[in-house]
DNA sequence: CGACGGCTTGATCCGAGTCAATCCTGGTGG
DNA sequence: CCACCAGGATTGACTCGGATCAAGCCGTCG
């Protein structure tokens, strides 16, 4: 049976779903289950949780802090994958070997759990093993249009797309808090850091946003953000 | 029960792996349900097999030709996420609606299979489910050292990159038949025609390749290839 | 209060894009 | 069999968006 369920209905919690069977079944088994079976662990800003090539064992929640995954080339040229705030899962992955690295942003509290027992747990239980997958393919999707973003936007684009979807993720919606430095945003976003900074200052004078602190960005007029957003 | 498999291993027949319990659960159960299940279906050159937000009913096989799913921007610019050719399994999502296009690059031949159907099939057969998510568990690890090309790799690297892997994927190695036209080069490098095209006499100039054709290449010195890949 | 790290701004450069001709080459019809 | 044609590919000249190099600025923390 498969079962579908948006990235945002994942991430916060929703009014208590059907139970079924037992009660390891309801709407996010996932995060669920890892707050069950995980252990609590603290990572203090720009430690590693883990690294490219390491092998896969434990599977993660964020609690409180932000995280970024990354690939680097050998000069050291670096592309975030992705950031994780609090209630997001990371690394969960099906192969033996880390694809990439992942590290928290600032101090963070992290729910850890062995993959393996998630696994076990979902040969029992459909729907975790159904969400598990599902996790996946939303991974997945999400990698897909950051693609489009880093093939084919400009920096305009890409910038007010980064908003936008930062304001999603929080229910803030209109006043952003931004957990990671311009740096980061520049290498997720492919860009450098003298241009993400030029291209919030042009948002700015444009009156699509107001910066009223540098990790702080209110989408004044978010219409204007989703024109650039092409 | 985990059961990771490398791309490859999923694309080529590999010696008929330990049968357990019943005949579908061998080493590539996908594609043989797929192939059990499916309609042959012949798609001819630039047709389209499903559009992006177009509702998802099935999952599909290349048995021949070549297949590009992609994602367009409002004003026509093009990205595209992945190529598919003999072997491969594709349109595998988990949710409601498709998140790119795809579209027949040459005339091609297709198994064509019911999502339903091979979901439901994998709730009694714990090897072809973990052969689901393990499957768009692969999709997104080629997305990530995708992520890594458009955000951060310069013009040469990309184009390197991409010939070494369309060489991994035929068993031909060395020589290089590509099914696909220097526009779907560019849009899958995020570059454009101009560039593919220059680069690739300009490798050809430095004795990285040779190009006998423009659509068949050969990788004489992939020593050089893989150092461009940095 | 000073210093340091992160951010912004300015000046200049350059890799890839754009615009514009050709140049194949594979397929067609005479 | 050959000449022609159309669409894809290559090449050239020039442009430009974002990178690079180089100061300053600002806010936080000791």
């Amino acid at each position: 049976m498969l079962h579908q369920e948006t990235y945002h209905s994942v991430r916060h919690p929703v009014p208590m779903g059907f139970p079924r069977r037992s009660a390891a079944s309801q709407e996010r088994p996932l995060s669920e289950a890892l707050t069950e079976v995980g252990v609590r662990h603290r990572y203090s800003r720009n430690s590693e949780i883990f690294g490219e090539g390491e092998p896969v064992e434990n599977v993660y929640l964020v609690v409180s802090g932000a995280v970024r995954t990354y690939k680097l080339l050998s000069d050291g040229r670096r592309q975030i994958g992705d950031f994780h705030i609090q209630g997001d899962v990371f690394g969960l992955e099906v192969g033996d070997e880390r694809q990439f690295t992942a590290e928290a942003i600032a101090d963070s509290v992290v729910m850890v759990a062995s993959r393996s027992a998630l696994v076990s747990m979902a040969n029992d239980d459909t729907s975790l093993a159904a969400e598990l997958w599902s996790h996946t393919a939303n991974d997945l999707k999400r990698a897909q249009d950051h693609l489009l973003l880093l093939g084919r936007k400009r920096a305009q684009e890409r910038v007010a797309t980064f908003l936008l979807d930062m304001a999603g993720r929080n229910r803030a919606d209109i006043i952003v808090e931004l957990p990671m430095s311009r740096q980061d945003i520049a290498d997720y976003l492919g860009l450098t850091i003298e241009t993400v900074s030029r291209t919030l200052t042009r948002l700015e004078d444009d009156e699509a946003i107001e910066i009223p602190s540098s990790r702080r960005i209110v989408l004044s007029d978010k219409r204007a953000l989703r024109r650039l957003n092409a």
